[in-house]
DNA sequence: ACGAGCCGCCGAATATAATTCGGTATAAGG
DNA sequence: CCTTATACCGAATTATATTCGGCGGCTCGT
C-alpha cells in the first residue's frame, strides 16, 4: 500500500496528537471530515496506526527507577536466545527489549519500583539461561529526550 | 496529588487504549460519563497524564534503520555535557536519549533513513564536544519488546 | 452529637463529533 | 470512448462529549 502526502500528513499529526478530532484533522489536513476518517480507518486497517496511547508522568504516579541494561550471552545458541527473549516477555517491568548487533546482544529498558525489585529481575534473567550470560546495569539519571514519534519528513525523503 | 484506585485504573486503561470513549471508560471504570471525563480532565491538568500518541508499523511506512549508540565523554564537564545534549535535542532522528550512570555516560536511540545519514549523525555528535566523546553503535535487528506503557501495579504496590 | 461546608457523584439537557450513505467527479484501463 | 474503480463531498443520523444543577456523604469545628 502507498501512501500519500495527505496520509504522511495524518500519521505525522496524530502520531503526538492521537486525540484530534477527526473534524480538526480534516481541516488541518484539508479533507471533508468524511474522507478523512476514511483514511485514518484504513490505516488502521492497513496495520499502519498500530495503537493509540497515552503518556503519563510516571513521577507524579508513584516512586520508582529506571535502568538500562545491556546483555551479553556467553552462548550463542539458539535456545539460549528463545529461552532468554521468553523470560523477557515474561517479566512486564521490562518495557522495552531490542535485539543488536556489536559488542552486546541485548538492550533492556527496566521501571520498577525499587532496587530489590530489580535484583530479583536479574536473577530471573540470568537464570533463565543456567547463568551464561552477562549483564550490565545502568541506572538512568535523566531523561533527556523522551521519545515523541518519529520524524515523517526526515524518513519519507528517502523513498 | 493522591490517586485512587479508580485513577489508577483510567491511567491503567488509557495508557494503552487512548482512544477509548469516555463513556466505555466509565463503565469500565464503574461511574458516571460526567465522573468519568472530570477525572480525566483532572489527570490532564495536574500533568499526570502528559499527552495521548498514535504508534506506527514504521516499516510500512519507509525503509530505515534503527540504532541504539552508548557514548563516553572523554571530559566529563558541565559545559561539554550540555554541548552534547543540545546536539542531542536539535537531532530529530534522536527518537530517545537517557543520562546514566556506569561506563557510559549516554544512551541514545536514533532511527533515521540510512548507514549515510547516521554517519552525519555521529559526526555532529562527535564535533559537538570537539571529539572528546566516544561512541558505540549497534544496528537495532530485532525489537522483542516494544514499550506499551508501565505496569501500574507493579509500581503502586510499593507505596 | 450536630450543622456547615466541601467533594465527588449522578442524570438530564445541550453541544460537538463520528459515522453512514448516496451522489459526483476524476483517472486509469480496455 | 466507454467502463470501472477510487476518492471525494455534504446531508442526515447516530453517538459521544460536555455542562450544570442538585444530591448525598464526610470532615471538622463547636
Amino acid at each position: 500500500m502507498k501512501l500519500d502526502r495527505i496520509d504522511l500528513k495524518i500519521l505525522k499529526h496524530i502520531q503526538t496528537n492521537a486525540k484530534t478530532t477527526n473534524q480538526d484533522l480534516a481541516a488541518l489536513v484539508a479533507l471533508s471530515p468524511s474522507s478523512c476518517l476514511q483514511r485514518v480507518r484504513r490505516l488502521e486497517a492497513e496495520g499502519i496506526i498500530t495503537g493509540y496511547y497515552a503518556t503519563l508522568n510516571l513521577a507524579k504516579v508513584s516512586r520508582h527507577i529506571m535502568c538500562i541494561a545491556t546483555v551479553s550471552m556467553k552462548n550463542h545458541s539458539a535456545k539460549d536466545f528463545r529461552k532468554f527473549e521468553s523470560a523477557v516477555e515474561s517479566i512486564p517491568e521490562i518495557v522495552e527489549c531490542y535485539t543488536v548487533s556489536g559488542e552486546f546482544d541485548f538492550f533492556l529498558r527496566i521501571v520498577c519500583p525499587n532496587m530489590a525489585r530489580y535484583l530479583e529481575i536479574n536473577e530471573m534473567l540470568v537464570g533463565s539461561v543456567n547463568y551464561s550470560l552477562k549483564i550490565n546495569t545502568h541506572v538512568v539519571m535523566n531523561e533527556n529526550k523522551v521519545f515523541k514519534g518519529i520524524d515523517l519528513s526526515k524518513l519519507s525523503s528517502d523513498d
